[in-house]
RNA sequence: GCCCCCAUCGUCUAGUGGCCCAGGACAACACCCUUUCAAGGUGUAGAUCGCGGGUUCGAAUCCCGCUGGGGGUACCA
């Protein structure tokens, strides 16, 4: 059992970048369950010292997708707190990050570098082409005396700022995830690491550090891609004489295909991508809160409270997950069944006013309409965005192939097995005849109707009611007939009714 | 190449020396229910716990090696 002791300060740090794919969400929804577990706080900050791959309003779309799945923040860059701003480059520009760059600089951790990155460049072609297996930079400068930087620089000579990391020994720490024993690497593995941009902007090694410990932030848990540079930020940590906050690297969750780590090109994993396509929050929740963590071996439904008393770091595993939409929209479609038929309704409502089935905003008949149409579909959905396509035929007309309805079907699919044309085209006719004079249109008055007739036609059941369900519908899968019918009206039913028999009968 | 991390059914996972010839869920398949499709119910198949060595009376569980997968190796994060 691991023991977390009081306080717990965490934060999710996201780099503006694009938009924030599920990997990225499980990351902040583990800080968030384990800030929200051990009573500490969540931050939320944004990591933009990349002014190359920038993206305008990512970190907008970002802080919307947390905020959709369920995850708030304590203190970040729209609320603010004590230890703000919560932007790097605000902080950047506020001069925060420089009087520890100087700090490192006069206790001689690290040194200004003049390399530019062209001979960068050509230093590790040289390397490649000398056979050279791993090119590790340690700048000459390392050693330079004052006089030496100071001419370089009075040159007015652009450089970087270097960690200066030792060249023997070994640097460790432990990760709460990857428990057991420390993660060791022998210095002489590690490279002279870059800061600070010849532009004057920190990188991420630096200013994420910075940030931590000036937001006393406790617990760093962050994907397992970081592993390998964490003994730069312990090195950094030493320099700076700070005791490092508790490390814990969260598994990755790979390609569907094992191939790689998600990707934003490659993989169809955009948070937005969920809630376009009709995801709820809840689902999205419960399925991320198991990529790594579980509760035991057979519990996996769980509501946000629930995971939130029950979420402990011991229980996080080291290994990978695998993206598994099958498992999502399954937990998808137990939560939208969890739901009221209002609740469906509600939701459903804006896919149908983008398909144009109604209008936007719903009229008061469209709302009470969708409402009365729920019940037919709701435990058929798996992603609410399939609901056009399953009530379609209910705003839109249905006819056989040539007719005039917007909707048209096969007229082959009207014909049931063991039948011939001729055949359905009288059962619809005999259909037709009696319920026209039915009263009242109720689902149970048309399901005595219509099994009555199925016997006197001498049909099975299905026969008749599938040749119905096509004429009605346009298609073979449909939701239940006789709710079906009730729906549709009397008017609509029979109209689609004849049109389907006098198809059949030329 | 080098360094680091990881390793139980196709997938997510339970399992921390005997309760396991390995449990649950998704996916698959079959049957039941049934007007189609779902949902629901029942069941089947699927993992010699990656491989090989140890330690132990006893190992999926501990140790070592190998293999495989992933990650890192940027003036990206």
């Amino acid at each position: 059992m691991i023991e977390i002791t009081p306080p717990v300060r965490v934060r999710f740090a996201p780099s503006p970048t694009g938009f924030l794919h599920i990997g990225g969400v499980r990351t902040a929804l583990f800080n968030w369950l384990f800030a929200r577990h051990y009573g500490g706080q969540f931050i939320l900050r944004v990591e933009d010292t990349d002014e190359k791959r920038y993206v305008p309003g990512a970190a907008e779309d970002m802080m919307y997708s947390l905020r959709w799945v369920g995850i708030d923040w304590d203190e970040g860059p729209d609320i603010g707190g004590p230890y703000g701003p919560y932007v790097q480059t605000e902080r950047h520009a506020l001069g925060i990050y420089q009087q520890y760059i100087d700090q490192l600089l006069s206790s001689g951790k690290a040194y200004k570098s003049f390399v530019t990155e062209q001979e960068l460049e050509q230093m590790r072609a040289d390397a490649a082409a000398r056979g050279i297996k791993s090119f590790r930079y340690r700048g000459a400068e390392r050693d330079w005396t004052p006089e030496q930087v100071a001419a370089a620089e009075a040159s007015g000579r652009p450089y970087t700022v270097r960690l200066k990391t030792p060249l023997e020994g070994t640097t460790s720490f432990s990760d709460l995830i990857r428990g057991g024993d420390k993660i060791t690497v022998n210095n002489s593995e590690l490279q002279d690491i870059v800061l600070v941009k010849s532009s004057g902007m920190p990188l991420y090694h630096l200013a994420h550090l910075i940030d931590d410990h000036e937001m006393r932030v406790t617990h760093v848990l962050r994907a397992e891609e970081w592993v390998p540079s964490a003994p730069y930020h312990l090195l950094l940590y030493q320099a700076f004489g700070w005791t490092p906050p508790v490390f814990a690297h969260v598994p990755a969750i790979l390609r569907q295909d094992g191939k790689g780590k998600l990707s934003k090109r490659k993989d169809d994993v955009a948070t937005n991508r969920f809630w376009e396509r009709g995801y709820l929050p809840a689902a999205m929740f419960n399925y991320l809160a198991l990529q790594g963590w579980s509760y035991d071996d057979h519990t996996e439904i769980m509501s946000r409270d629930e995971v939130v008393e029950r979420f402990t770091i011991d229980r996080v595993q080291p290994s990978p997950a695998r993206w598994n939409p099958d498992k999502l929209k399954d937990m998808n479609g137990i939560y939208i069944r969890k739901l009221s038929t209002a609740e469906v309704a509600e939701r459903i409502m804006p896919f149908l006013s983008r398909a144009t089935l109604i209008g936007d905003p719903p009229s008061g008949s469209e709302r009470a309409y969708v409402e009365r149409l729920i019940p037919l579909v709701h435990e058929r959905l798996e992603e609410l965005g399939d609901a056009p396509e399953l009530l379609e035929f209910f705003f839109r007309d249905v006819a056989p192939a040539g007719g005039a309805g917007a909707l048209e079907y096969d007229l082959a699919l009207l014909i049931p097995k063991k039948m011939d044309a001729a055949g359905t085209a009288a059962a619809l006719a005999a259909a037709h005849a009696v319920l026209s004079t039915l009263e009242p249109w109720t689902e149970g008055q048309l399901e005595e109707t219509l099994r009555a007739l199925a016997e006197e036609l001498e049909l099975k059941p299905g026969q008749l009611f599938g040749a119905i369900r096509v004429a009605v519908t346009g298609r073979t899968i449909a939701p239940p007939l006789f709710e079906t019918l009730a729906a549709l009206g009397k008017d609509r039913s029979l109209a689609r009714i004849a049109a389907a028999r006098d198809a059949l009968s030329v």
